[in-house]
RNA sequence: GGCUAAGUGGCAGAGUGGUGAUGCAGCGGCCUGCAAAGCCGUCAACGCCGGUUCGAUUCCGACCUUAGCCUCCA
């Protein structure tokens, strides 16, 4: 089976082949800046690598998927002064929350989870690679890589040089040569973190981080298969590190590049001074983490996911279905299912994929065989079906079980006044009752 | 201003050169003491204007609108 993914360097939907022959392929994404808790953006970007990564599982024997987490950004030096938390806990708090929610949200831990202030040697090596090579230069104690010296420069955002300096609100810095440079190493004050270094105490520059820790992984000799992450990085921080990356090697840096489109909250994008930011934890505490799930996948990963009430509550009714038919299937063994893996395989198109399921999940209920693949398929996007798993405590439990059996007693005795009533009572404790052939079955519905 | 996406029924959202998915909501029915769930049926859309074509929502061009990027951002 073929994977096709939509390619940002070619602008165009492309078959996917390894670059070494091998069974073995890398795939990087970028992770987060951790100096504010997780949003479902975050999520929404996290999701797309989980299931580009679930998806290649099934069709390669080996595949290294490495997520970073940068925890040396100017953002948080920023975040440390402002809230007075010193920044290795504020990095160390954020990175750990990001860590708890992906693993709620099932993401599979990727192969690598890369830090950079674990790689402030790599990352000087790297820069060193890139000053042998000419492609920068040093000024008032930064090292700025020379953008003029790549001729490529501009190829993944399709950026032509000259529109960059027409669109020049950029506050012009001094010791560039180009407005366009970019730093690769910058100088600390004394009082502000940083580390030693060739060209003086100070800290990396915003792209470089990648670039060194994807080296320092996969060999600085060879080439990245996939790289992913938000459209909203195709430009400056992609196209930097594409620069840097075929300035420090010798082999091409990324052969494919995917990147998911933004979440936008009331059709504008998140933001802290707009006040529309979701976090994850919000919504964890709401909804099932495999309803985030369907919601995050409800839209195809390119497209801008307008975030409302109905994405959620529609993914909740397709996760009911879904569930509900898988409800105590817990013994039966799954079977793979090509013609869905067909579907994701075509640039991980979920809307379809979840369309396929919704159908299948009506054929599975007077077909074991198919519902041995819907779970398959379920478990292959991280959609787990764990109905009645809210925790309820003893007592409550007990109370609500009285009341049924009450219930059933009143029924009985077609008595339906006090039956009804009973229900009622159910129902403001959240208490969803099924009047089926075999009997009542009940459920919580938050 | 430049670049990149996108505009589909009440809402959300795929897809396609020729009977226009799917889910929610609505409507009708079966089932039920009544519900719930399930099942069956049903209503309803392709921004605007040209062009190509036997035929376009699908291809091409202009226009309008929206969002994003060009400055930190997943």
């Amino acid at each position: 089976m073929n994977l096709h993914i939509h390619n940002t360097l070619t602008n165009k939907k492309d078959l996917f082949v390894p670059c070494s022959s091998a069974k073995s392929i890398n795939m990087y994404v970028c992770g987060p800046t951790v100096y504010s808790e997780p949003h479902i953006g975050n999520a929404r970007a996290a999701l797309t690598g989980d299931l580009f990564y679930r998806v290649l599982k099934e069709l390669f024997e080996n595949v290294v998927y490495i997520r970073n987490l940068t925890d040396v950004d100017d953002k948080i030096i920023d975040q440390s002064s402002k809230t007075g938390i010193p920044i290795s806990k504020l990095t160390e708090d954020v990175a750990c929350i990001y860590q708890k929610n992906m693993l709620e949200l099932n993401m599979l831990k990727p192969t690598h989870e890369p830090k950079v202030t674990d790689n402030i040697n790599n990352i000087i090596s790297t820069i060193e690679k890139i000053l042998i090579n000419k492609s920068a230069y040093i000024s008032e104690k930064h090292v700025v890589f020379d953008t003029v010296a790549f001729e490529n420069y501009g190829t993944l955002s399709k950026k032509i040089a000259n529109d960059l300096i027409d669109g020049a609100r950029i506050k012009p810095e001094a010791f560039k040569r180009n407005q366009k440079d970019f730093v690769l190493w910058k100088p600390s004050q004394n009082d502000k973190h940083g580390w030693d270094s060739p060209w003086g105490f100070g800290r990396p520059g915003w792209h470089i981080e990648c670039t060194s820790m994807i080296k320092s992984i996969i060999g600085n000799n060879n080439t990245l298969d996939i790289h992913g992450g938000g459209n909203d990085l195709i430009f400056p921080h992609h196209e930097n590190e594409i620069a840097q990356g075929s300035c420090c090697s010798s082999s091409k840096y990324c052969n494919y590049w995917f990147h998911n489109g933004i979440v936008l909250v009331n059709k504008k994008k998140m933001s802290k001074s707009l006040g529309n930011v979701i976090l994850v934890s919000d919504i964890i505490n709401r909804y099932d983490p495999s309803i985030i799930r369907l919601a995050l996948m409800s839209t195809h990963y390119r497209q801008p996911l307008n975030w409302t009430d109905d994405t959620i509550n529609n993914a909740k009714n397709i996760y009911e279905k879904i569930s509900r038919t898988l409800n105590n299937t817990s013994q039966l063994d799954v079977t793979r299912d090509d013609n869905f893996l067909e579907l994701l395989c075509d640039d991980i198109n979920t809307p379809n994929a979840i369309q396929y399921l919704i159908k299948q999940a009506k054929l599975a209920r007077d077909d074991i065989k198919v519902m041995s693949k819907l779970k398959y398929n379920c478990q292959l996007i991280g959609i787990v079906s764990n109905r009645n798993s809210i925790e309820i405590n003893p007592n409550e439990k007990q109370i609500i079980e009285n009341l049924i059996e009450k219930r059933e007693m009143a029924r009985k005795n077609k008595d339906f006044v006090q039956a009804d009533s009973i229900r009622d009572q159910l129902t403001t404790l959240s208490v969803v009752l099924e009047d089926g052939p075999s009997g009542v079955t009940w459920k919580i519905k938050r």
